[in-house]
RNA sequence: CGCGGGGUGGAGCAGUCCGGUAGCUCGUUGGGCUCAUAACCCAAAGGUCGCAGGUUCAAAUCCUGUCCCCGCAA
């Protein structure tokens, strides 16, 4: 059971290990992007692709659909990003119970969003761990973990991409080995929690640390995004990072200087960012050079 | 038929409403200046204005159709 892109390897590394497919659980298919057209989700389109019956219900409360569920005769559940809350009987469908990959060390930044704020809060790593599913949110005792470093200009959308390989593996490991698995329950004490995005949540906030903004460009892609108003318009910063400190202590959101190349932008406690990568609303993602080559920006004017 | 913006020399933009020699910033090439430079000065090359029709003496500009890109909303 799974839905975005970063729930294909799972699937396809299981299917490349030799384990008998069931069935795939994944979300419906919903109008998306510009002209509402239905959008299929990466999950199906791979399970279709290598002809496995896929499974898309809207809801998870009807008895017929349980019922659906549990003829599969499964051994186990394996659930990766699905997307749906899964109802308790669904857990216990299954002599094995379900098994669910995420993105984190857990008990650190259970929830939706482990990998966005795991790089938002600046951390050097953060893992993969395959556990027992139970009632509460990613609550489960843990089978396998594996910790993963972060690298200093990654963003959350490539280190995605990294976990979910990663992850296949693990889940693999951990199906192939589950009898010798001992669970082992989660330290209540030390979770912390990574709350789904909001699209405001990607608003820069200039008076934070220059660092700070610099992560969480990095952390909230590919969505929400991080950005700023310039003019009225919507400003999308896909590149950024710390530019020194800010002598002059202009107010923060202000624009320091904006010429060479590059656009300093003052940030709080006297540090300061440079966009290195911009998208104004209406118009494609660019270097701040080329931005610079068709908006004249002036010093002094205040983004936000 | 969800709303809107855009496709103009290698890059980013202006010009389109009020048709009539295609402009700006950057880059490139050549030359100059300088101890030197992403600095400065001079010069040059480079565009069938997304594509196809139409209107007109004349279309980047007006009309019709079509392809592609982007933001919002979901």
């Amino acid at each position: 059971m799974g839905t975005p892109a970063a729930a294909v390897p799972s699937l396809r590394a299981l299917v490349s290990a030799g384990f008998v497919i069931a069935g795939v659980y994944t979300q419906p298919d919903k109008p998306a992007g510009r002209g509402q057209k239905a959008t299929v989700s990466p999950v199906k389109a791979f399970a279709k692709a290598v002809g496995l019956p896929v499974f898309q219900p809207s809801s998870l409360k009807s008895d017929e659909g349980f019922f659906e569920f549990s003829g599969l005769g499964a051994d186990v559940a394996v659930v990766v990003a699905y997307g749906k809350i899964l109802p308790l009987r669904y857990l216990k469908a299954f002599p094995l119970g379900a098994v669910n990959v995420h993105f984190s060390l857990l008990p650190k930044y259970r929830g939706a969003a482990p990998v966005n704020w795991a790089i938002a809060r600046g951390e050097k790593f953060t893992g993969v761990t395959t556990m027992l599913m139970d009632e509460g949110l990613d609550t489960g005792p843990i089978l396998l973990s594996k910790e993963v470093g972060i690298g200093s200009s990654e963003t959350a959308s490539e280190l995605t991409a990294r976990l979910a390989e990663i992850g296949s593996e693990l889940i693999v490991e951990t199906l192939e080995n589950f009898g010798s698995l001992k669970p082992v329950p989660q330290d209540d004490t030390a979770a912390t929690y990574a709350p789904i995005l909001k699209k405001s949540d990607g608003l820069i906030d200039w008076k934070m640390k220059a660092d700070e903004i610099a992560a969480r460009v990095r952390a909230f892609q590919p969505f929400p995004t991080a950005f700023t108003y310039l003019e009225g318009k919507k400003l999308t910063v896909w590149q950024a990072e710390p530019s020194g400190v800010n002598p002059a202590r202009t107010e923060p959101g202000v624009v320091i200087s904006a010429n060479g190349g590059e656009i300093i932008i003052a940030a709080g406690e006297k540090t300061s960012v440079s966009m290195k990568e911009l998208q104004l609303e209406g118009r494609r993602r660019m270097s701040a050079k080329a931005f610079l080559n068709g908006f004249r920006i002036q010093p002094g004017i205040r983004l936000g």
